[in-house]
DNA sequence: CTCTTACCTTTCTCAGTGCGCAAGTTTTCC
DNA sequence: GGAAAACTTGCGCACTGAGAAAGGTAAGAG
C-alpha cells in the first residue's frame, strides 16, 4: 500500500522533470507539438488523424489543431486520401524530418548529460519497465472503460 | 543513441498515461491541485511557499494561486510564521488530510488493478529507478542553469 | 535608533499552451 | 435517404509564466 503511494510521488516528480525538459526545449521552438510529429513519423505511410487520436488518446479536435500547426510550419503535409474523401493522409516533409532529427539530437544530449552515471543495462531496464508500466495502465483503463460501457 | 530515443518515446507514452489517470480523477474533483497538497503534507511542519516553489520548480505566482485554491476549499491553512512575519506557514487541515487519504486510496486502487501482475520487488525496482532518474535529470538541469548564470 | 535596502509573499492582469465538448461540414456506406 | 464517420471550428476550462503593484518584515548602515 505504501509502496503505491511512493510510486505516485515518484510519478509526480517525473511530471515535474518532463515539464522542465519541455520548457527548456520550448524556449527554442515555441508552439510546435514535437511529440505528435514523432508519432506521425513512427506510423508507416498513410497516417490518418483518427489513428493519431486513438494512439495518443487525445480528442480528434486536439489532433486537428496540432496537425494544422505542423502543416503551418511546413513540417507535415496533408494529402487527400484517394480512398476516402473525408480523410487526409499525413506525411512528414523533409523539413519535418530535419526538425525530428534536431529534436532527437537535443534530447539525446540532455539524456546523455543527465544519465552519464547509468550503464546501458540500467537505461534499458528502465525503458522496459516503463513500457510494461504504460502498457498495463492503458490495458487497465481500457478494460475499465469496457466495463462502464457494458453497464 | 537509439536507446535514448526509445526512452524518449516511453516517456511520452507515460505522459499519456498520466493524462488519462488525471482525467479520470479530475472528473470527480475539478480544480483542486492535489499534487501540491501531497507536497505540503510531505514537507514537515512549517512549510513556506518558497519551499514549494523550489521543490516543484514552479513560479511563485503559480504556487500562490494553487495554495489559495486549497485554502478556499478548506484543505490547507495559512498561518503567520512566528519567526518571519513576511512569510506564511502552510498546514494541511483535517479536511485536507481526508482528501489526501481519499486520493491515496483511489490511486492505490488504480495501481493495484493495473499492476496486478507485478511483484513487490518489481514495483520497488521501478520506483527506485524513477527516483534516480528524476534526481539525475534535476541535477543536470541545475548544473546547466548554474553554468548559464556563470557566463 | 532610524533609515534604507533587500526580501517573502500575495494578488492582479495578460499571455500562451493544451485539452475536451458540442456543433457543423463533407463524405461514405447501408 | 439517412445513419455513421472523418474531420474542422468555436467556446470554455485548467495550468503555467511574466510582470507589476502592494503590504509587510528583516537586516544592515549610519
Amino acid at each position: 500500500m505504501d509502496a503505491k503511494r511512493e510510486l505516485g510521488l515518484r510519478l509526480q516528480d517525473l511530471l515535474k522533470c518532463m515539464r522542465l525538459i519541455k520548457q527548456s526545449r520550448a524556449m527554442e521552438r515555441p508552439g510546435i507539438p514535437a511529440g505528435l510529429l514523432a508519432q506521425i513519423d513512427d506510423l508507416p505511410a498513410g497516417c490518418h488523424a483518427r489513428e493519431l487520436a486513438a494512439r495518443t488518446s487525445l480528442d480528434p479536435s486536439t489532433i486537428s489543431r496540432a496537425v494544422a500547426a505542423l502543416v503551418a510550419h511546413g513540417l507535415v503535409e496533408r494529402l487527400p486520401d484517394p480512398h476516402d474523401g473525408r480523410a487526409s493522409v499525413l506525411a512528414v516533409t523533409p523539413a519535418g524530418r530535419v526538425a525530428l532529427a534536431d529534436i532527437a539530437d537535443w534530447l539525446g544530449r540532455v539524456l546523455d548529460r543527465a544519465l552519464s552515471g547509468w550503464s546501458a543495462e540500467e537505461v534499458a531496464a528502465l525503458t522496459v519497465a516503463l513500457a510494461r508500466f504504460t502498457h498495463d495502465i492503458e490495458a487497465s483503463f481500457a478494460s475499465h472503460d469496457n466495463l462502464e460501457v457494458a453497464r
